[in-house]
DNA sequence: ACGTGTGTCAATCAACTGATTGAGTGGTAC
DNA sequence: GTACCACTCAATCAGTTGATTGACACACGT
């Protein structure tokens, strides 16, 4: 033990090259993804990188979980129903702008996780909480009436799942694409009154 | 000239060709595509799809065009307006149980697009194509009154729109997602009674 | 002063990748 | 038969890629 702040500068640098990793495959997608430029990005040797990621599927690895988890912290709202319906949706919109990077680190992922094992599990995991959290808002706002009731809640929420990723995770034309598939989305689940 | 069935051999080698790299695509994605692995399944030497091919960009190019073209075949759809849309759906819910492969190829070029701009240019073009489509079909369905007149007919296209793509080009889980997902689709248009 | 463990780097390795080369092969025209 | 053509292949090239190596620097305990 060097030092008693060794784990935690161990902690950062890791965090440093997974940030890296992250920008680069948001940028060039995992197709473009090189370790010397990460450790370039990151300011550091090659074999720095190595020191704290075994392999190059290591660090993808942390990608992975750093990436899910930025996602899952979307999902803590609070309030009634259809409010908390609302502030998930405006939550979703805020991300899309400031961290668009996010949902093409995802987008890379999810089409990875057709072919990659580790990485579907951990996707497919996280996809799947969103839309129990989503269909449960849908069942509990039926209950209390603040919502109409849910003929469907199920397809209800696959519908919003598939709509979000397809809208912020593939590049369909102008941005203004997104805020009207948000909007109709929004009025398909009655939140909207216009 | 050879023979009369030169440029038609020709023809057919390279269609093998864009064929073979289509499903090397769909397997393995544009980070698994390898020029060798297409030449071998294709059954050929590498050097003979270089002489079809000057670089694996054209060979790229080739077969993004192979996909759009398949996919804008399901487009054309004839009847009354109601009957159009539901057809539209009908045919790309088949395209998905019988080639699954397109839409996982249209996936990696929808992320491709991000990055490649001729890939960007006619995917985009496709997509705005289909969702003109749409949007014509419940703006007449509103006039001829076999529809409710919509609100805002870009919007509901573009959910379409999103909703399609997020729920065929990536994994979702279960197959029962992407039912589901068509299913409340069709309702939140309209198209069902239930 | 000395030894030890952590961290960093330039240099290098073996494997891989897109692309090219030169030598053919078989068929056709004359 | 021979000159020419489209086509195919094994072998090879130059550049890239993930990963490793050996040397070195620094901090810290003794």
């Amino acid at each position: 033990m060097a030092s008693p702040e060794a784990s935690s500068r161990t902690a950062e640098r890791q965090s440093s090259l997974v940030r890296a990793a992250y920008g680069e495959i948001a940028e060039h997608g995992f197709e473009g993804l090189r370790t010397r430029e990460v450790a370039s990005a990151a300011g550091v040797n090659v074999a720095t990188l190595h020191y704290y990621f075994p392999s190059k599927e290591a660090l993808i690895g942390a990608v992975l979980a750093h990436a899910m988890q930025r996602f899952r912290s979307t999902l803590n709202v609070s309030g009634s129903v259809a409010e908390q319906l609302r502030k998930h949706f405006d939550g979703l919109r805020r991300l899309v702008r400031d961290e668009p990077e996010l949902f093409a680190v995802m987008g890379e992922l999810a089409l990875r996780s057709a072919r990659d094992p580790t990485v579907r599990d951990l996707f497919q995991q996280t996809v799947d909480v969103w839309r129990r959290v989503i269909r449960g808002l849908l069942v509990k706002g039926g209950k209390d009436g603040s919502l109409p009731v849910p003929r469907d809640p199920d397809a209800q929420a696959s519908l919003v799942v598939a709509a979000v990723m397809g809208a912020s995770m593939m590049p369909l034309g102008r941005p203004a694409r997104l805020t009207e598939t948000f909007r109709e989305l929004e009025r398909s689940l009655n939140l909207r009154a216009n």
